[in-house]
DNA sequence: CACAAATACCTATGGACATAGTTAGTGGGT
DNA sequence: ACCCACTAACTATGTCCATAGGTATTTGTG
C-alpha cells in the first residue's frame, strides 16, 4: 500500500513521468521503498482512475508522447491524510534471524560465509546511506533540491532534517545488523567444534 | 519461500499436525516469521507432494482425525542444502523510514504520536523478545527443550548459543529503533515552530 | 548515417500474503 | 442435555510483488 504514498511524495515535488518516477525508485527513495516499473504504470493508471493524479500527453521528439502526471488536490490530501494516520506495522518476517535461529544445521564454514556476507551487504547499504546523507548536506542531491526550491526558506531546514533523520534511522539499524554478525562471527570462533 | 523452511525446521524436531505448526507459529517461531493457517494448510500438501514431508491420518476422539505430518530425509536434505546456501537480501521496502524521510507533511503533534507508537511498538517486541531468551536460558521454552532432547548433549550448548544469538539481533534491532524514534522526538523539540 | 544506448511504456505469469470467511468434531463444565 | 471454547482443516478473494519478457521511439556517438 506505500507504493501509492512514495509516488504522491514524489509528485508532490514536481510533474513527473512513468519512467522519471522509476529512476527515482532506482536511486533516492529506492533506498527505503523499491518498485519495479512493471509496478509504477500500472499503479499510476490504478491512481488517475480514482482522481489522485492527473496525467497529460505532452509530445517527445516527432511522433511519440509521454505521458506525465501531476497530484491533483484530492491526491496531496490522500497524501497528507496518509502522513497524519498511525502507521501499521506488519509482522516480522525476518530470512536473516530466521536462519540465524537454525544456525546449527549449517556447516561452520558455511555459517561463517553468511555472516560475513551479511556483513557485507550492510556495508554496501552502509556507504550509499552516508552518500546520500553528505547529498543532503552539501546541497548535490537532486529530488532534494528541487524539493528544497519550492519551500520557503524557513521550511527547508525542517525537510532537510527530517531527510537527514530518515537515513541515520537506516544507517543505525545497518550498523547494528553489522555488529550483531560480527558477535555471531565470535560466537562461532568459541564455540567448540563439533563431534 | 522461507515459509517452506520454518516449517521443515519445526518438523525436523518431531511431526506436527498443521494446527499444531499454526499455533507454533503464533508463539515461537512468530518472533522471526509470522504465517496464517491458511498459508501453511496449503504449504503443507505441497511439500507433501513434492516429498519433503510424508503425512499420516491419526484418529482423534471417536469419529475424526487428524493429519500429522513428519519430515522425510528428502525434506531434511532440503532444509540443510537451504541452510548451506547463501541468504538472498531483498530489496529494502520500509514504511516507517518511508515516513520519517517525509515527516514534514505530517502535523507536528502527529509526528511525535507516531515516533511514541513507533518506540511502543518496539519495546513491546523487546519484552517479547527478552522474554524469550529468559527461556532459553532457564529452559522453559517448550519447542527448544523437546529440540535439545532429541539432541547429544554435547549439541546442546550449540543449538542453545544460536537461538540465543537469533534473539540477540533482534533485540539490538529494536533498540536502536528505539533510540532513533527518541532522536526524531528531541529533533521535533529542536526544530523551530512552523510558519 | 548507422547503431547503440537511453527513454517510455506495456503485458503476462506466478508466488506470497492478508483477510475473511466456513465446516465439523472434541472435551469440559453446568 | 446443552453450551462453548478449542481443535482441526479448508476455501476464496484480492493485493502486492518478482520476474521476465515485449515494442517503439529518440538521442547521442562515432
Amino acid at each position: 500500500m506505500s507504493l501509492r504514498y512514495a509516488l504522491l511524495a514524489l509528485l508532490n515535488v514536481e510533474p513527473m513521468t512513468g519512467y522519471d518516477l522509476h529512476k527515482v525508485f532506482e536511486s533516492s527513495v529506492g533506498h527505503v521503498w523499491y518498485a519495479p516499473d512493471s509496478q509504477i504504470y500500472p499503479e499510476l493508471r490504478k491512481m488517475e482512475a480514482q482522481g489522485l493524479v492527473r496525467g497529460e500527453d505532452i509530445p517527445w521528439g516527432k511522433k511519440a508522447t509521454k505521458r506525465r502526471y501531476h497530484i491533483t488536490p484530492a491526491g496531496s490530501g490522500e497524501f497528507e491524510a496518509w502522513m497524519n494516520s498511525p502507521l501499521e506495522y506488519s509482522r516480522v518476517r525476518d530470512p536473516a534471524h530466521l536462519r540465524a535461529a537454525y544456525l546449527e544445521y549449517a556447516a561452520p564454514e558455511s555459517a561463517r560465509a553468511q555472516l560475513k556476507a551479511h556483513i557485507e551487504h550492510h556495508e554496501t547499504l552502509l556507504r550509499q546511506w552516508n552518500q546520500k546523507i553528505l547529498e543532503i548536506d552539501t546541497d548535490t542531491s537532486t529530488m532534494l533540491t528541487r524539493r528544497l526550491a519550492t519551500l520557503p526558506a524557513d521550511q527547508r531546514q525542517r525537510s532537510r532534517a527530517f531527510k537527514r533523520f530518515a537515513y541515520e534511522g537506516l544507517i543505525a539499524r545497518a550498523e547494528a545488523e553489522i555488529a550483531w554478525a560480527n558477535s555471531g562471527l565470535r560466537l562461532l570462533d568459541d564455540l567448540p567444534p563439533e563431534a
